[in-house]
DNA sequence: CGGGAGGTTGACAATCGTCAATCAGAGTGG
DNA sequence: CCACTCTGATTGACGATTGTCAACCTCCCG
């Protein structure tokens, strides 16, 4: 495997970070000329491990990746889920040791990037350093409204915002503009992510159904029949995803 | 109220700062000239309220606050707890519009700087900016140890877990060295914090407290009687707070 | 002394978890 | 092409952790 610095294959990374702190040409280029490793990540793949040492960041370039942590007794809390253009351990390599695991959720595309490249990079170009940061702070947004999607919602309000927020989601990566779309994971997987068990999510997915907010043709195809219902049945604000302008609704 | 900077108040600030990134002494100073206003809060003033638009990061200089969103049903869930040294609400004013309230949970001292120096400061000394970066990530780690706490632990390893934490980042702040601290906080904030309800809240303290993993000479006045019994309960691993060196337990 | 906030307790309800069986679909080998 | 198998989805019966409601208590403060 070897280190590769063609500037078209950072692409995506570089868009999410001017998507909200506009950067000059000589700082576009810089991010451009990160080296990188390219990898084929199989379905299932481990990325990084809990408590591991760090020392590459993960850029996806293509399918989906979930962060997850593990309690003593052994239950899974999915903390995020990663799509394309996103940073996906930036918050494990800039600590060292990894305080969660990230998995491949499909068969995918990442770059590697060393952890000490990024933090070279965001002491010479403090603008860079500053989107990067912004990033961080979004992604640290998004994890308090999953506290409270966890917290203070019950079962089918939990469900439905993180199928709002997933279709936002992979909007604005340029993954789909309709309403329909394919859920990478299994009902184990939104177990988990939503503090259920995977019965309970079966029960509330096809409750959700039955009440006409969404429709199936297969059990993962999820089709928004009136996106104004679902997120109002997931209590769903786009406000916490800090998009730059009024980007609030895929009706 | 006056704009100061004098370099003593945010001393602080600078230390957990220092805690992670060591900086030069030009960098320390720049740091203690940023502009402030000092500001006296009063017990449950807010600080920041969702949806406002932030202009100034807060400082606090004593007593404690909460990082708190409310649901459409108008239920509270408590993100996170600050206390002495920490730099509530960065998040907030580098994203210009807040995405969740701040309040004081106890009379305090806060500094309140505005959001441009911060942002300034970061520009002119990428070392800094880094710092406040990796600060930013600390505070992520902790929001994904929340998630796990409120999406996969019962009602009993929850309030352990909280109590653990608590009592350790006390220490870290320098606000107390034994395990016994007065809990800043009602049980319907505690409620908050878990996602559980207030009369809830209460049977598990109490079934803490009847098992000995704590004593309670008043309600609020937490002492644990064997640390590493409650952090097990707690299913606590200070691993994701990133402190420095060794310094997992309080026994 | 009165009022109020917060803490405590008990009875009951309900959301959600557990257990377990069955079903559907994809991939594999004969 | 057809068992065979495995993973994931679905469903039902039952149980339990946690929520709800409501009363009462305790302490602090004006």
């Amino acid at each position: 495997m070897q280190t590769l610095t063609d500037p078209s294959t950072l692409e995506p990374m570089l868009e999410k970070l001017c998507y909200r702190v506009p950067l000059s040409a000589t700082e576009r280029d810089a991010v451009l000329a990160l080296p990188f490793t390219l990898k084929t990540s199989e379905h299932n793949q481990f990325v990084v491990r809990e408590r591991e040492l760090a020392t590459h960041t993960c850029l996806m370039l293509a399918g989906f990746s979930i962060r997850s942590k593990l309690t003593a007794f052994g239950s899974r809390q999915i903390v995020a889920i990663h799509m394309k253009g996103e940073l996906v351990d930036l918050q494990n390599s800039m600590l060292k040791v990894a305080d969660h695991s990230v998995q491949m959720l499909t068969k995918g595309e990442v770059a590697l990037i060393p952890r000490e490249a990024v933090s070279q990079l965001t002491l010479e170009h403090p603008r860079i350093g500053h989107a990067m940061w912004t990033d961080t702070l979004v992604d640290g947004s998004i994890f308090r409204e999953w506290i409270m999607n966890v917290g203070r919602r019950d079962a089918r309000t939990r469900i439905a915002h993180l199928l709002c927020e997933f279709a936002l989601r992979l909007k604005i990566a340029g993954l789909g503009e309709n309403k329909q779309y394919e859920l990478p994971m299994t009902q184990e997987q939104l177990a988990d992510a939503t503090g259920l068990t995977p019965v309970h999510v079966n029960r509330t997915l096809k409750s959700l159904e039955a009440d006409g907010l969404i429709a199936r043709s297969s059990p993962r195809s999820i089709n928004i029949g009136d996106w104004r219902k679902l997120a109002e049945a997931g209590d769903f604000d786009s406000n916490y995803l800090h998009l730059p302008e009024a980007e609030p609704a895929l009706a």
